[in-house]
DNA sequence: AATAATACATAAGAAACCGATGTATATTTG
DNA sequence: CAAATATACATCGGTTTCTTATGTATTATT
């Protein structure tokens, strides 16, 4: 089963900048596959997605970039910045205060009406 | 707290089959005070994104409405049609499994690059 | 009497993603 | 060794979906 892209959709840049934030730096590439990996391949983030959304991220000051050379090809290199540290800290912990409050939702309104 | 509109975006039309599955019968009005209710007003429905979301249940069969005149004023209620019920387990289960391979995202993947 | 709440609806614009396409190098496999 | 696959970046047109605003009307509150 792979997840409907709604529902990755609004958690998309969180999920990149918790993955900066436990791996120090990583590049695009890269981080497709450590999602596909950790998830069992149940989301899977197109190119499409990931890469306006990394240049987003760097465009509002959150990720820096460095870019290396394996032989001829280029990685792009993604870093947290100090700010993209406290913003990671704050989308993640709205996220699971989220989940949480959709718990309710789904399995504790029960005919209250 | 209110939750960014980009999480909520993806889980809409699971809250509102949710909300009606759990309660019968709602309208839309009664749909955007239920949820403020027991989300302590974190998340709040629009009706923008309401009405034009619940169009859409109708016209893939998920729900069927029903006219109700107080005094003047229409209400119109809507309920689920049997592909409606199926569909919300489906979509209620998929949510429920989306959010735990998120946990597993935000809380477990500790430097295993 | 005026304001707020109830109750529906639409519509223009914005945001964000999907799927496709493009370019190029490196590795694996038959 | 040629072909296929994997690695690695990027953009773009079209679609979907929401936001904000607007519109109409009735009922309740202050």
């Amino acid at each position: 089963m792979i997840f409907s892209s709604e529902l990755i959709k609004g958690t998309l840049k969180t999920v990149v900048l918790k993955l900066l934030a436990d791996n120090k730096k990583m590049y695009g590439y890269e981080i497709t596959q450590k999602v596909k990996e950790i998830t069992g391949d149940k989301i899977q983030i197109t190119e499409g997605a990931l890469y306006p959304t990394l240049h987003a991220l760097e465009a509002d000051g959150l990720v820096i970039t460095e870019l290396e050379y394996i032989g001829k090809r280029v990685r792009k290199h993604y870093k947290l910045t100090p700010t993209g540290k406290s913003k990671t800290k704050e989308k993640v912990n709205e996220l699971i205060e989220f989940m949480n409050t959709m718990k309710i939702v789904l399995d504790i309104n029960l005919q209250t009406a």
